[in-house]
DNA sequence: TATGAATGAGCATTCATTCAT
DNA sequence: CATGAATGAATGCTCATTCAT
């Protein structure tokens, strides 16, 4: 059986391929840098090492480039923050599990988290992450391991905030993040009182 | 005793005085919508009535506006974050007060707020917050409410964190920020767990 | 009686009047010798002896200057063809009268008539021009002159054509037009045959 | 005899000579819908259906693609213009003949004519054209039916400009031309006058 | 001092041309 | 040869900053 849609890649494709990925690499750094606005096509272009041109010809604007590495880089994220097989029984330990996954990828892309976090008036594009973390709060609370006190979608909000709070400065100091995800959920399912 | 630093205002400085502060609040409200670079100097002068030429007579440069609004605010911040007659004893209670105060400053000033959270790349300016922050955070563990068990400066993050993921979806519906202080003050110190 | 919309032009408006002015003669050469998109912004501020941002404060985009060029120009030029005081009595003559007034002002605006007679695609723009020729046709048809044997449209676009088949090797030797307007009268009237 | 520039063309030829016509007559029709500058090689080879590169294996540079366009169309022209074999005797029936071969010519190509008619400081290009019309007019005078009181260069100008007067309309509206040739003789032999 | 037009460096985007496949 | 992606010079337009009034 033959379908045009999922044909396997030819040469030619997987050539666009390389470029495409080149340019979002490029642009992760770069927008991580300097911003939105900030960012220029021309240093894009230079970190790809290709022609400004270049990157026209697989991006009709400057902002499809963002565009597309918020897309690219979430569908990434959610993979780790998805359930994946043999994982811990308890609540707590499959929450460990999933976040140190989701640290190692947010320090293989410390560009991306840097953006993401700091996108005002795009709620759109990171709406999809919140859906995420919010099936993981009622995973938790299905579990009878969260407080049914406060409002789930608050709390999907708080383990965002939590994990934020400790992963900021390491992305600041260039240091390490996957270590701070027992202090994450510490904090997150504990607190800070004693 | 006259000392020149802390003279009665002159008419003239109150004149000029009222200029800053359209400008700056002006400009609280373009760099909130706009952000950083995308936010110009003729939106501003647009926004508080005033021409283009004006704004350069009361700053030098436009990165000097960014500036003095981050320096205001953050003075103003300060004032409410720190302790006042009559507060409670207990710190809890104590913490409840201050951040309500904090929450209804961050009203009044949504732009500020939108502002300084999205600020990638320029730790420095928001470095005297963290530590007002951090002092709460030394009260709290003086006191003995506040864990041990984690770094305080982790703590401090960890607070802001909390304030940041209950406030900002507020920010976004535009709703108001005030009624959330408890529900931070009881994740801050409890955790999402039951 | 103070009307808002008429006033006396005050000295910013004049200023204003002159670096238009300026912008549009400098238009006027320049997609003359270019054609619309031969020509660039930073010619015609060359040209002008002003900067490319000053193009900008009077016209939002290239394409409006030779809207406002040629809006301006047909004006002028439908002053020039319309009746004027003590006219001659005989349509000949009066025809060759305005005539020699517009071919009087097609020189002092070459660039303007080989813009006009070369803009593909655009006939709006031209629409009023035809029809001031059409009113001169109706003119000469009401005082017997002209024949009724074909449409007057078509006798207005003839007149057109007779023009420009006149001028257009002048224009291109830089030579003068005003001397032509015997001939063109002569061979409208009464044609190329013996 | 074999003669190196008028051997039959070879099957490889031949097919040079088709992509070269599809090339020309796709671009025939973009220049004439976007201008000289306007129309891009891209469209062109859009419009042959056929890839960039390809239009470069034919022409050198973009503006060869044009030059070629007009030499073909105008070596094309000059045959219709030319004495045919059965031509009226009256040179008024003969002139009308060769006018509906030349509308029929212009009829089929439409952007071609749009193009011919607007390339402000390109006479060179139409300069072969002209000519052939002042041989019609030397026709004319020889004949003794075209006046020698006017210049037979600006004779031959009215001749074109008559026509074009009568054809842009057309052109425009996207009609027919060829039913045009006798008011376009009409005109041009006896104006315009009773 | 307030004003707002002038300035021109800077950046996004286009498109003629090249060239590896 | 045909192809179509890569190239980068060229150009339209923006906007921070200056300055004459």
């Amino acid at each position: 059986m033959r379908r045009a849609t999922k044909r396997e890649p030819r040469p030619r494709d997987e050539a666009r391929a390389v470029f495409r990925n080149a340019i979002l690499d490029a642009a992760e750094a770069v927008f991580a840098e300097r911003g939105l606005h900030g960012a220029r096509i021309q240093d894009i272009a230079a970190r790809a090492r290709i022609a400004v041109g270049t990157v026209y010809n697989h991006f009709d604007r400057k902002e499809d480039v963002l565009d597309a590495l918020i897309d690219e880089r979430t569908r990434e994220l959610l993979v780790e923050l998805a359930p994946q097989a043999k994982e811990p029984e308890e609540f707590e330990q499959r929450l460990t599990a999933r976040l140190q996954r989701v640290l190692a990828f947010m320090e293989r892309h410390r560009g991306f988290y840097a953006i993401a976090t700091s996108l005002p008036g795009q709620p759109a594009k990171i709406q999809r992450w919140r859906a995420a973390f919010r099936a993981l709060i009622d995973e938790g609370i299905a579990d009878g391991v969260l407080s049914s006190r406060i409002d789930p979608t608050q709390l999907a909000a708080f383990l965002g905030g939590t994990i934020r709070a400790l992963v900021f400065p390491a992305l600041e100091r260039g240091a390490p993040f996957a270590e701070h995800a027992e202090t994450i959920v510490d904090l997150f399912l504990h607190g800070a009182g004693k």
